[in-house]
DNA sequence: ATTTGACCTATGTGTTACCCATAGGTTTTA
DNA sequence: TAAAACCTATGGGTAACACATAGGTCAAAT
């Protein structure tokens, strides 16, 4: 098949498959008599693998050392368990930092939404942002700037 | 101050400085005597509130904005509120999927910690990200591939 | 006085995973 | 047979910097 029947059986776009053909990540054959590209199921299953690596955050490098691993023979178990291994504990910590960033937010939005009239005065809320994390002293800052 | 007296002030190195810079965030003035860049306190204060904001997962178009907003004497505080508001939802978002690839990841390595002897054998795990999200019949693939 | 080291400048390239535009050849359909 | 739909290769854009290059400037040490 060519690019845009095997992106649409992969629920890619015919960019991405080009993208991936460059990068080596799948292999196509040439039309002898117009140079199109050829695929074939292999490609449409390394396409879907490579979605699901993505989702899971994986890398294009990382999957393309996966292949590499696989297409000399190797079982890439180990590698994909390392990667795995070495993924877990980078998710949770995203997905801590995520949730504190989130909780600032909600607690900003909370305290806009005890203010009387809902357009806060120029210092108490409004400068929202730059007053969450650093306490400082209630002295007035330089004089330009009130975000 | 100078760009990397600015930067250290900052926590932030030289490079940013001059990136935010170039991009219009921070304003500098020059000396006349070598072509220096110049910076104020001003400055330090916005950079503060760069880093606020982009932890909070907001882009420097965002933040420049915010910025215009506040340069041309209209309070931000409105379109900060907008902002959150949107972000809100999306960081919500982020977090269930990024638990959701935690999830996977997790049970993947919970089912390979039971295998016997933590080899796998070439099908029932060793393709483990293929195998997760999509049921298929259980006839082998084609032929080439088993990550 | 000069050299060294630290600092500054502008410019250009690399990163990630694609998307989009261009210009032109090919195949399918009306 | 001509338009519509597809293909090709190439080059540029995205976000937020990091890094390298080549060269000018400044403070202190020799």
């Amino acid at each position: 098949m060519r690019v845009s029947e095997l992106a649409k059986k992969a629920n890619v776009t015919s960019e991405t498959v080009r993208h991936y053909t460059r990068e080596g990540l799948i292999v196509a054959k040439r039309d002898p008599n117009n140079g199109y590209q050829l695929y074939d199921g292999v490609a449409l299953q390394r396409i879907q693998f490579i979605q699901q690596a993505r989702t899971l955050g994986f890398s294009l490098k990382q999957i393309d050392d996966i292949f590499q691993h696989a297409d000399s023979g190797d079982s890439p178990c180990p590698m994909v368990r390392e990667l795995l291994l070495q993924k877990v504990p980078e998710t949770k910590a995203k997905i801590a930092e995520l949730q504190a960033h989130l909780n600032t937010m909600e607690a900003a939005l909370a305290v806009w939404d005890q203010m009387p009239n809902g357009t806060p005065d120029g210092h108490s809320i409004c400068c929202l942002i730059e007053d969450w994390n650093h306490e400082e002293d209630g002295t007035t800052t330089t004089d330009t700037q009130e975000p």
